[in-house]
RNA sequence: AGGAACGUAGCUCAGUUGGUUAGAGCAUCGCCUCGACAAGGCGAGGGUCGUCGGUUCGAAUCCGACCGUUCCUACCA
């Protein structure tokens, strides 16, 4: 057999696996579906993507192979913003701006786009091994989905909860749209406060001082606004102040709103450009004046001098002609929280736009109590309160986005501006009678991306059409997803499809935590700490790992910190692990935490891992190549166990997998693969298989039980390993293996078994322990594993005896002695080295092997570990409370372990003496 | 500011309803080419479970306070 290489068997697997089909839902099983997040179409995959798929391809495998009509519906989605953002920097390069070209031809450029760089994402899905179904994927901007969009939006306006109207929303000066709250990010910043001087009118020698962070918003100003109870201001409260810089005067009101002991307890108030002022000019009655283009550059309704200019430019000159005008009190230092995009990086300005918007109120209630009454559970529970939090607080969800890639919203409006709402132009003039001579205008706005991803579960499945698809899928059993995603999405999909299908899309939410690099720090382009799965998969050199952090960066200076810090943590790049490896990682660090550290180190294991199990399959290829046949075979104790062992671990492993806990799942298998079987069966099976006097039974059992154990791990580990898993299950004899794939076998189920009880499991027991023992005589006195050593065995059990006469063949060849006999009297035993199993005394003379002052050590170190516990133990048995309250069973135990310690201890001492003696 | 979580070996993490000497991987140290595997085998060292208090016969586990870290929500002009 040739060495493991991930390369070499894992891509012809994935084009078999896909060519039969195999991905397809089948068979006459209940139903089990999950809808993939749908990914950026031009995007690529990152370790997010990586992580979450490995996740659910590991669910929808098992699923598969317990017998479910399994669907993993593939799609992607048009990503409105960034894709937009991207083609317009494609077109800058060349120097163009998207109105040079115009909408039609825009969208014809994204739609090039997207056929270029949209097979990348599939390609890396299939790298992973995803079974996704992609005979029926689909994309949010194709004609089903569309028409879904469409057709959700008409009856939204039709039931009166969709309306449009003149808000104030976060805007992106730079994307020139409307972005949603969750995609703007407010952090500290350093920034200035500055304190302003606003004449009173009727006593130009008075003054009200304001201070602001955004002091070119003062043209925008309606009032100033002082606490109603504050009596440094009251006088003044219905007086006006002359608006520097303007010709304008604003009154001064009163408002509970200001905190009168900030700064002067004096505010502008600016209700067309910050939320608060803007509720406070509702109170109020205050003129709504925006001084801002869309653009970011100051509009004609302020003063001339301004116009025009961007923001920024505004603010220096607003500063410093206030300065002139001796209005500028001072300047302060001030951290303040500065909101900006998540895409674009600038600063988000509060701006008064026309916008579309979904009230909220009545499909969030039957979404929250879907939540409440169990219909729909949040895995890890902790979760929903993410989910209840935002619905609760929900506001109206502003769904239009002032961009040109996304669906188009159905709205007409004729040449009085009265809009009128339909599936199609021709709907609407019909449902309206408006006849063809009257012109309409469609609105020039597209819906935010998340409005078609809401219905995702069931217009994936063909909705609004009523198909099979959707009839056996929907419900979706399963939505796997990060818990930055709940408000954004999960919140959302549930809204719509309890609205649309009354149903839920989903019955649980897994929700996973965020992949962070080695540090704890998130990944990301602009730190240069991200990896690419797939970098991981075929390694890459550190040249190519340094050159791809460091292009497109803004910043030069960051590009050689990046690259010293790449070339230290990866000095000779990053070798190629495989799929299975990096799968089997993302699995095993998803515990329920809400963050993972991912660390290399973690996949070299796991590839071992691979290696190990591939190495094992070799073995066990090569002791069955000349089958033993026989009608009649036995199984051997270590046979008998280790189907113990490995049903257990099967019980393990379902558990594990029924309640989300991936890493208990790959820690089940790992640790029966690694830890039993490698470790002592195959080692308990090589002198069944070589004695030349082996009973002919006791061999066909073996290598029977060697087949039938390696052929279920192969089943039990194909959710996590695909590809390992097959290529080994596939070179399996066909008498042990039943069907064409892997993927299509039976997941080994759970079954009741009384494993501590069982007479095999306690033998192996038994046999590990002693043989455990000896090997720690020969760690600890560097006695060579080649070395022959004699072996005494002294007092113990009729079972201990029963046990080593039963079990010699294996202890020997685990052990290798010179010579294994049983002392009758206890004084005839020669100074040696001791160790304890039970009441069993294990001997290894001295002779010239023992170092009399290493074993001297030993043996301290055992003695006074004994001690310790005895000492603790007789305490707490010296406890009237403890021996009156505890129950029984544990008082029992502990005074039975206090008497093991003690027989153990005098022994231990005793064979101290006399080793003392011979110095 | 409000809410939530976390703190266990040098590092990354498990630890179920409170009850054997608190576990694993990586790293460290010692021995070893013994016929699957050096991407390996065998052995060993390493923890006052953040601190203090409480409940209990008994606390890593339950409760409270504090210290530290992180996330979320909101925001002070």
């Amino acid at each position: 057999m040739e060495k493991y290489d991930p390369k070499t068997i894992e891509q012809p697997l994935y084009r078999r696996w896909e060519s039969e089909g195999y991905f397809a839902p089948s068979g006459d099983g209940e139903a089990f579906s999950i809808a993939i997040p749908p990914p950026n179409v031009t995007g690529t995959l990152h370790m997010g993507h990586a992580f979450q798929h490995s996740l659910v391809d590991a669910v929808i495998r098992r699923k598969r192979m317990q017998g479910y009509k399994t669907l993993w519906q593939m799609g992607t989605d048009h990503a409105g913003i960034s894709t937009q953002m991207i083609v317009a920097e494609q077109l800058a390069k060349e120097g163009l701006k998207p109105s040079d070209l115009g909408r039609d031809a825009f969208i014809e450029r994204a739609f090039q786009w997207k056929d270029e760089s949209g097979g990348q994402i599939s390609h890396q899905l299939r790298r992973m091994g995803a079974s996704l179904h992609w005979a029926t994927e689909r994309f949010t901007l194709d004609e089903g989905l569309s028409a879904a969009v469409v057709e959700v939006f008409t009856r939204l306006f039709d039931q009166g909860l969709i309306y449009r109207g003149k808000r104030l929303v976060n805007w992106d000066p730079k994307l020139a749209t409307s972005i949603s709250d969750l995609e703007v990010i407010s952090e500290e910043e350093q920034g200035s406060l500055w304190h302003i001087r606003y004449p009173v009118k009727d006593n130009p020698s008075a003054s009200i001082v304001v201070a602001t962070t955004r002091p070119e918003t003062m043209l925008g100003d309606s009032a100033i606004a002082v606490h109603p109870e504050d009596s440094r201001y009251q006088h003044l409260v219905g007086q006006f102040v002359t608006l520097p810089l303007t010709d304008r005067e604003i009154p001064i009101i009163a408002d509970a709103y200001v905190d009168p002991d900030f700064g002067t307890g004096c505010v502008k108030i600016t209700p067309a450009h910050d939320f608060n002022d803007y509720d406070v000019g509702q109170r109020h009655d205050l003129p709504l004046i925006s001084m801002m283009n869309p653009d970011g550059t100051i509009a004609d309704t302020a003063p001339r001098a301004y116009v025009g200019l961007d923001r920024f430019e505004a603010r220096k000159k607003i500063v410093a002609d206030l300065t002139s005008k001796d209005l500028l009190v001072s300047i302060d230092d001030h951290k303040l929280m500065v909101p900006r995009g998540e895409k674009s990086g600038v600063v988000i300005e509060p701006l008064l736009s026309d916008q579309w918007f979904v009230k909220v109120d009545s499909l969030a209630k039957p979404a929250i109590s879907a939540v409440e009454t169990g219909d729909i559970r949040f895995i890890p529970e902790q979760t929903e309160n993410i989910y209840f939090a935002w619905m609760r607080e929900l506001k109206d969800w502003c769904i239009s986005r002032q961009q040109w890639w996304g669906h188009r919203i159905p709205a007409w409006y004729d040449d009085a501006g009265k809009v009128y709402v339909g599936r199609s132009l021709d709907e609407v003039r019909q449902k309206y009678s408006i006849s063809s001579s009257v012109s309409l205008r469609q609105d020039d706005d597209v819906l935010d991306t998340w409005f078609s991803s809401a219905l995702w579960t069931f217009s994936t499945l063909g909705w609004p059409e009523e198909t099979d698809a959707l009839e056996t899928f929907h419900s979706t059993n399963l939505m796997v997803t990060g818990h930055d995603i709940i408000s954004f999405w999960v919140s959302r999909m549930i809204m719509m499809t309890l609205k649309f299908m009354d149903e839920v899309p989903f019955e649980e939410v897994y929700i996973h935590g965020l992949v962070t690099d080695a540090e704890g720090q998130k990944m990301s382009k602009s730190k240069g700490n991200g990896l690419d799965p797939m970098d991981i998969i075929d390694g890459i050199t550190a040249e190519a790992l340094v050159a791809k952090r460091t292009q497109n960066l803004l910043q030069a200076r960051q590009q050689a910190k990046i690259e010293k810090a790449t070339r230290k943590e990866y000095p000779n790049g990053i070798q190629a692990y495989g799929t299975d490896a990096l799968r089997f990682t993302f699995c095993s660090i998803a515990t329920s935490a809400r963050s993972m550290r991912f660390d290399l180190k973690r996949v070299e294991g796991y590839r071992n891992f691979c290696n190990k199990l591939w190495n094992a399959a070799n073995f066990v290829a090569m002791s069955t190549t000349n089958r033993i046949t026989h009608e009649q075979p036995l199984a051997s104790v270590a046979d008998q166990w280790i189907s113990l062992q490995f049903q257990h671990t099967c019980n393990l492993v379902n558990q594990a997998m029924d309640t989300y806990r991936f890493d208990l799942a790959t820690k089940a298998i790992y640790e029966f693969v690694w830890d039993e079987f490698c470790d002592w069966y195959l080692e308990l099976c090589k002198p069944v298989l070589s004695g030349e006097q082996t009973d002919p039974r006791l061999k066909a059992g073996t290598q029977n039980c060697l087949l039938e154990t390696l052929e279920g791990i192969l089943r039990l580990t194909h959710p996590f390993m695909p590809f390992i898993s097959e290529e080994l299950w596939l070179n399996l004899p066909t008498t042990v293996r039943e069907g064409p794939s892997l993927m299509l076998a039976n997941y080994p189920q759970s079954q009741d078994i009384a494993l501590d009880d069982a007479a095999p499991v306690q033998d192996i027991q038994w046999i590990k322990a002693v043989v455990g023992a000896l090997r720690n005589i020969r760690g600890e006195q560097d006695i060579p594993p080649n070395k022959p050593i004699p072996i005494l065995f002294s007092q113990g059990s009729i079972e201990d005896r029963e046990r080593q006469s039963k079990y010699a063949d294996l202890l020997v060849a685990l052990t290798r002695p010179s010579s294994m006999v049983w002392l009758d009297n206890e004084e005839e035993a020669p100074a040696a080295a001791i160790q304890l199993v039970g009441t069993l005394k294990i001997l290894v003379p001295l002779a010239d092997l023992i170092d009399v002052d290493a074993e001297l050590e030993r043996l301290n170190k055992e003695i006074q570990k004994i001690i310790n516990e005895i000492a603790r133990i007789e305490g707490k048995l010296a406890n009237q409370a403890f021996v009156s309250n505890a129950p029984t069973e544990i008082v029992s135990k502990e005074k039975a372990k206090v008497s093991d310690y003690q027989t153990a201890k005098t022994d231990l001492e005793r064979q101290k003496l006399r080793i003392q003696s011979l110095r």
